[in-house]
DNA sequence: GTCTATAGGAGGATAGAC
DNA sequence: GTCTATCCTCCTATAGAC
């Protein structure tokens, strides 16, 4: 779809993204969209609306990407470190976590909600994926799969953190690497 | 002290803290400070300025904390599992971490160095501890102390994240207490 | 040092014409 | 569906009086 509908929610992506919620101005996105004022007004009730809209678009695409890396093919470990080591664009920050820290989407549940979704579904699915590993032999049999899945979804949000404060995404590498070896099975 | 520039310079740490940078206007920081248009333009040239003031002064207040955990007394693993469960305001968000999110703090090196600094020498003293707990026998021996020095920071930073994107603290926490159990040696 | 006045621009939205 | 006009408030800063 190339609509001015759909235009102002990929527009509203990328500024969120970009900007965050409270960065992101009505004007902004209807520049980038190429669409005026009354192009907006009409798809969508106001700046929120739109936002509700954009941040349920990012999290439908989010979600199978991690799927993707998970639920695929190889060793329980291997799909860990597959995910981990996917390709991110780091200093950019993640388009979803970086939403948390505006006030405005934490307060509004049906901002907030598909956020958390998209990061609860992750951590089920590492969970999971740990879960295996141990029963592989490959993971580490003495720690608790939802507990250091929880742990490794934390991994990757921190890692922006600190790749973005650092500004060099070795950073985020090493918090990376470091959790994949904590992970790993003791070798005999 | 409690003259308007020292009033000013708290109520933009605090302000910065709830709302970021592009959240905190001027306007707002001198209500909160009791302080006119004309007090703040006097000490300093403007929002930024201010602002380099309170992202310094927060900086200042944070480092001594992690040292107080970190080089405390106790087994080194004792003083890792201290700094980890110290006591927060998770909810609220990181004051630090959350600013590294906001394009105009990033992208100045006056408003960003102070923020890695604060990262940069927790996780110099969490590799150092690390290390020592290695060689104590408390830390798991095969792996990397400075790699998992910055695991264990992105471990907190994505905690924070993680429990405001779910609304809960136990996601914070969960994080942590996998994380330790993590970088604890195995038990023969 | 602090106050008040002033100012151009942006933010967010509504109204009615086309 | 989209455009333009209009509105009021907030943002950030400057100027000059006290």
């Amino acid at each position: 779809m190339d609509d001015a509908r759909s235009r102002l929610i990929e527009s509203a992506q990328d500024l969120l993204w970009e900007r965050g919620y409270t960065g992101t101005s009505p004007k902004a996105i209807q520049e980038r969209a190429g669409a005026g004022q009354g192009s907006m007004y009409h798809h969508f009730t106001g700046k929120s609306d739109l936002a509700r809209a954009a941040i349920r678009r990012t999290a439908d695409e989010l979600v199978p990407r991690s799927r993707a890396h998970l639920d695929g093919p190889g060793s329980p470990l291997a799909r860990i470190q597959a995910y981990l080591r996917a390709e991110r664009d780091v200093l950019r920050g993640c388009r979803i976590g970086r939403l948390v820290q505006d006030q405005e989407v934490v307060g509004d549940p049906e901002l907030r909600q598909p956020i958390d979704d998209v990061f609860s579904s992750a951590i089920a699915r590492l969970a999971r994926v740990l879960r295996e590993g141990q029963e592989a032999g490959e993971v580490r049999a003495d720690v608790d799969p939802e507990q250091v899945a929880v742990t490794l979804m934390a991994v990757i949000q921190g890692g922006y953190v600190l790749a973005r404060a650092h500004q060099d995404e070795a950073r985020f590498a090493a918090a990376v690497e470091g959790a994949l070896s904590l992970v790993a099975a003791v070798r005999p």
